[in-house]
DNA sequence: TTGTACGCGTTATCAC
DNA sequence: GTGATAACGCGTACAA
């Protein structure tokens, strides 16, 4: 803080001490004498001292304050995510410093040379949709930096990771839509080369063949940035509805694009489930009450922000560099609404 | 960070210099030789040369970061907000600090508390609904932490303040209502004292005195906790359908209540705008594609998070503690949809 | 039981 | 044009 706080060297001259005999009397060394830490303590809290964090930090080469990078925050998944983590990093008394890619691999670029210039102890991040290219991560990582990977994972560096089981995710939306008796069924992801996407196209794929249907590639959509921008989005259901065979419902893989359909939908006079049936990712508080409710695969993203910020304080206070990593894997729930029944 | 990072005393032995030759190289000093700048510059080019923040916050007694508290991150109009902040303070070379009240005072202490020891340069705060109390913030604000309140503003104390115009919000809303031949209105905020329910139902009282209608105060219902808690709201509205007068449109008063409003209303089996209607403030992404969709007071949230953060960094900047305080007011725009239209 | 001196990384001041 | 030194606040090895 700006004002004049009260250092050690303040009450040391107050009291007629040395600092280090204040510094001894407020850790409760056992070198001190009663009389005298009560003296200090006293007149610590009397006039609210508090170490200085900035002082440690440069003593102890540790800042207390970890990275967050995230596309966005004004987004119901991962608000709830950075929920979890602060959660967890506030009881440990750590900073929690956030920042946003936009899904954009040079802003990305940007953050991460902005959080190590910040020194943060340690890393969380879900790489934007953009990111193929992980030597930036890579060279960080090797450095010693902590990092742990969450919801979008890099395979390609070996550290804890925390994601949902997008394969079963994607596996159950679209067995869902085939047992209610959906035959063409599209798909639409952010980036391809994305976990995500990897994982919950792959599950999409499993369950059509479990169920003998075939894969239909033209019914497979990529948003390269992300959905972000409405129009992507756009292109791609324009694209879908002018097929031949049309889709008779839609699988989408993330947040943006589910609701960006429902807005597609609306503006298009198409009707949910009758004329098209939807099931997406999303995790927002207000799926209930949309028009139709939508059905849903719901990540516990609170929980997701606690765990990868419990597996990186671990590894941040690790007293060896740790050689065995963790990929936790946490369950989706589908929760069926009315977008996705015939009625 | 915990890997070894170059320092100057690094770059000073391994070109045989002095550290403070190195310092002023890299400040591009006038008295450096230019061989010297050269040389200096390619070495620390070379090894990636990052000035420690940790150390200049030392020495310089402050720690380029602001806190700011809200009640949720988790929620449109406050996402929206941080996002404007952080635009800003990413610009300027801050960090920042998120911490969460949940609506909770006692919470708020504790997270000023936290912020405090985290050597923070300023606070940009809307208090919990729950504060009434504000001595912690007199306290700390005398002591020359600066301050900027927004949304929810303190009066008692003398600093920036930005907010938008509340009254006006509901005095439109309100207007809206009356307009469409709604006669019973009801309006539901967040606890009494605070300043946005004053001032929007201060708005409310007057557009319903313009139009020659009477304030009938069992129309008029609080939540104390800011209806965090979905109980409290459910309450609210228990007792007003069981007036004998039942309200025939609800003006809410934040997006907590909005949204809850029509979660009742569809677990009610009451119709929106046949049963009642509904205008409330929110900064849902989803207002449009709500059932039915919802007539809002939107508010510029991203624009209120940049101009706080303008303001609070221009007074941690100011030379001499500057003296002339604004109270910005913002605009709020009124969108109307099916919510509160009679078809 | 208490005090002195040093180091964390940086810059400002003073000396040469 | 460059170097040595002190200071920011803290904890601790070493000295007394």
């Amino acid at each position: 803080m700006k004002f004049e706080a009260v250092t050690i060297k303040d009450i040391a001259r107050a009291l007629g001490l040395s600092t280090s005999t204040v510094s001894r009397a407020l850790r409760d060394s056992y070198e001190i004498s009663e009389d005298t830490k009560k003296l200090v303590r006293e007149y610590a809290q009397e006039h609210n001292y508090r170490p200085n964090p900035i002082a440690l930090s440069l003593k102890e080469k540790r800042s207390r304050s970890i990275g967050v990078i995230v596309c966005e925050i004004a987004n119901s998944f991962f608000s709830q995510i950075i929920n979890g983590i602060e959660s967890i990093a506030y009881d440990k008394g750590y900073n929690v410093i956030i920042s946003q890619s936009h899904e954009s691999f040079e802003r990305e670029l940007l953050d991460l040379n902005y959080l190590a210039s910040r020194s943060i102890d340690g890393l969380l991040i879900s790489v934007s949709t953009e990111t193929s290219d992980f030597e930036h991560l890579k060279s960080l990582h090797n450095k010693g930096l902590p990092i742990v990977f969450f919801d979008r994972i890099v395979h390609d560096i070996t550290t804890h990771k925390v994601a949902v089981d997008n394969f079963k995710g994607g596996y159950d939306a679209t067995t869902h839509l085939i047992k209610n008796g959906f035959k063409s069924i599209a798909n639409i992801s952010i980036a391809q080369h994305s976990s995500i996407t990897q994982d919950r196209l792959g599950g999409y794929k499993q369950a059509l063949e479990d169920n003998n249907m075939p894969v239909n590639d033209s019914l497979i959509k990529f948003c390269k940035h992300g959905g972000l921008a409405y129009e992507e989005l756009e292109n791609a259901l324009d694209e879908l509805f002018s097929l031949e065979n049309k889709p008779e419902a839609i699988f989408t893989a993330s947040d943006k694009i589910t609701t960006g359909c429902l807005r597609y939908f609306k503006s298009h006079n198409i009707r949910v489930p009758e004329d098209i049936a939807l099931v997406g990712f999303s995790n927002s508080d207000l799926a209930d009450l949309l028009q139709p409710s939508l059905t849903v695969v719901k990540q516990p993203a609170f929980e997701m922000g606690q765990v990868a910020t419990e597996l990186l304080l671990q590894l941040i206070e690790a007293k060896r560099p740790d050689k065995q990593f963790e990929s936790k894997v946490l369950p989706t729930e589908l929760i069926i609404r009315d977008s996705s029944v015939k009625r």
